[in-house]
DNA sequence: GTCTATAGGCCGATAGAC
DNA sequence: GTCTATCGGCCTATAGAC
């Protein structure tokens, strides 16, 4: 890929509403599509304009593809900003917490994202560095706070607070993320995420409540 | 995808030279740059052989990827049938099966396979499916009855040796894990491995262990 | 079965009028 | 900026000779 991934950088004011049609319409079609099968001509016909207008807006189809990952990358970074709840029982916290990165990862959206970023990362090498910045990496970090802050409180003891965040975070990503990541129904159900979650909250208070 | 996953099918012997030479080519190919980039062209370049031939051997491109992805997929079926050991200290034991887990994991040969797998599952809906047979249902199956012997033997406390199976395997899928599959340098050394098993199995035990 | 040659279609990108 | 029309290339798949 020769554009960035972190732009607004070209033409037009950012909002002309043919652009942000483009902008939708390819959104849309890439995230549910992939790169490869998904066409200039489509995404002009999706947003109902001509190719030649889409091209005035976007140099190449890389460029359109960098604009619409970056986009969506922010989109990530904005989520979840204000669940790391305190004061309360540190199993009803982890609880939330835990719940709301499942239900995250397993959203339709979410899913679509990982599976182009998975399958393109490899021909845009900026764009797995990209994700990984503005997704895993940043709620890794506010996550390891939360823990340190826990473990200052008496309320875990986590002495290293990377890596039980690292661990709890993998612990929502059992099979059946797997399972929803390679497309194979059933569409994880509510009651099966509480479940996996009461028991991976479960299973990481016994290693890292402090009483024992 | 028309074709089922489980062929062989069609005609030809199975041993015919070409036709080796076209599955090999196909198999390198795909597993690198996924279904929708490798050309028919590339494919029949890469075994030495004319397209006509490669169309005498396989009906379509559909045809042609289904047969390697299963043979991909019994390829994994047979990965890791003997490193269940047994009779010695549980720590090490889950370090040896946790350390040839995420070796495996993290290989370049599976985290292609991996891609290709989550990048197509849409477009073929048995794909996934089979891939979760082959792959993470047989390997859990299998680790579920050794935790249950585990428990049984009063080496670990595991009344739901099925969770724990899938807790153990989720934990060695970290954000390194990650980091692989978005093709991030750099690849994870032994030593990076190594450590985190050891982490992922301390935490494992401290849920886990019998006399605590 | 294997080849060469090509049909027929879709794609990314552009020319030129307005 | 926006359109219509089109170029040149690459793709899957096939025809026909041997």
């Amino acid at each position: 890929m020769s554009e960035t991934l972190d732009p607004p950088s070209h033409p037009a004011h950012e909002a002309s509403p043919k652009r942000q049609a483009i902008v939708s319409a390819a959104a849309k079609l890439f995230m549910a599509n992939g790169y490869g099968s998904v066409s200039m001509d489509a995404i002009a016909r999706a947003a109902g304009v001509s190719k030649a207008t889409l091209y005035a807006h976007f140099a190449s189809k890389d460029a359109l593809f960098a604009t619409i990952i970056g986009g969506k990358c922010a989109a990530i970074a904005l989520e979840g900003d204000t669940f790391l709840t305190d004061g309360e029982d540190i199993g009803v916290a982890l609880n939330k917490i835990g719940r709301h990165l499942m239900h995250f990862l397993v959203a339709p959206e979410t899913q679509a994202m990982l599976r182009v970023v998975i399958s393109e990362s490899g021909r845009f090498p900026e764009l797995g560095a990209a994700f990984l910045r503005a997704g895993p990496e940043k709620f890794l970090a506010r996550l390891r706070e939360w823990f340190a802050a826990q473990h200052e409180a008496g309320r875990l003891v986590v002495p290293d607070a990377q890596i039980a965040a690292d661990q709890f975070s993998a612990l929502m990503r059992p099979l059946m993320f797997l399972r929803a990541m390679v497309a194979v129904p059933p569409s994880p159900t509510e009651a099966e995420i509480a479940t996996t979650v009461d028991a991976a909250v479960t299973t990481f208070l016994r290693a890292f409540k402090p009483n024992s």
